[in-house]
DNA sequence: GCGACAG
DNA sequence: ATCTTGTCGC
């Protein structure tokens, strides 16, 4: 699924002398918490029949444009629409009533269907850890740095790239960075991994550290540098009295797949050398050398 | 303008 | 996450 050219097919429908919102693309889309992805995405919108100036602010101010806020306002006008201190009035011109199949909404009910095959109890041995993360530029960057477990030095490195297919969605982070840790898994059989990014701490209590740990049955821990959802009490986070997540000095983590909270934490503090643990930390490193190496 | 849901 | 550079208003 491109998210990109779902996006595209959507706004190509608003009709001359009418306008919708980012907002309202979000939700044809499937789930408006994308909104600021959809300005995003039309801001590198490549498609000449693709009319990105109609979608505004949902508040009726005009927007950004990246040929100019100016020539945004006189496109508008040119298909005849009124535009008063700046404002347009969305009674009178908004246009939603769009033709989806609402992906979005498809791939969270893959991530509630993917969730029943989660583990929570402790199944992994603990040979050697794996950390993994993505850097983006026009490619996306994938770096897979592994630990040996008893020496704590790095065995493996590799690098991938590939095109991005999806932007940065809350919630939906798995769908961004999922094909580029694929590739770099192939050939690989670490004890565990640690993933940039929430496992059980997430609002469907599937993020992407779940989700690839299910999608290859193997061992996964979330990494966090910000807390993404949940109530914190006591160092543990919360999510519907459920206990998701464990704070380890600044980062939160979480249990991916195959391991609990506890032994999650306990992992990842073995390998606290700065603020993030060292295997998502180097794999941080690395894929930055890799997109500054091809890209500058 | 603030606050706002990982990266 | 990236951009991209100042020292700051709030
Ligand atoms: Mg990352």
């Amino acid at each position: 699924m491109n998210l990109y050219e779902e996006t595209y097919k959507i706004v190509k429908q608003i009709p001359r002398g009418r306008v919708s919102t980012y907002g309202e693309v979000a939700k044809a889309l499937g789930d408006i918490i994308a909104s600021r992805a959809v300005g995003k995405i039309l801001n590198e919108n490549p498609y000449e029949e693709v009319p990105c100036y109609r979608v505004i602010y949902s508040n009726g101010d005009i927007g950004g444009y990246a040929g100019g806020i100016e020539k945004k306002a006189e496109l508008l006008r040119q298909d005849g629409i009124e535009i008063v201190n700046g404002k347009i009035d969305l009674k009178k011109y908004l246009f939603n009533d769009f033709e989806t199949d609402y992906p979005l909404k498809k791939l969270r009910e893959e991530q509630q269907r993917l969730k029943e095959k989660l583990s929570m109890e402790d199944d992994f041995s603990v040979e050697t850890i794996a950390g993994m993360d993505v850097a983006y530029g026009k490619k996306a960057y994938g770096a897979y740095v592994e630990f040996d477990a008893e020496s704590m030095k790095i065995v493996k490195r590799k690098v991938v790239s590939m095109e991005i297919k999806f932007p940065y969605v809350p919630t939906y982070l798995a769908y961004r960075e999922l094909p580029v840790l694929q590739e770099l898994i192939k050939g690989e059989k670490p004890s565990i991994i640690m993933i940039d990014g929430n496992g059980l701490l997430h609002p469907r209590l599937f993020g992407i550290a779940c989700h690839f740990g299910v999608l290859h049955d193997i061992a996964t821990i979330g990494i966090a540098k910000k807390l993404l959802y949940g109530k914190e009490k006591d160092d543990y986070i919360f999510i519907e009295g459920k206990k998701v997540g464990k704070r380890l000095g600044k980062i939160y983590v979480s249990p991916g797949n195959k391991i609990s909270v506890e032994s999650a934490w306990k992992i990842a503090k073995k390998f606290m050398k700065y603020a993030i643990p060292e295997p998502v930390r180097q794999a941080h490193i690395l894929a930055n050398e890799a997109r500054t190496r091809d890209e500058k």
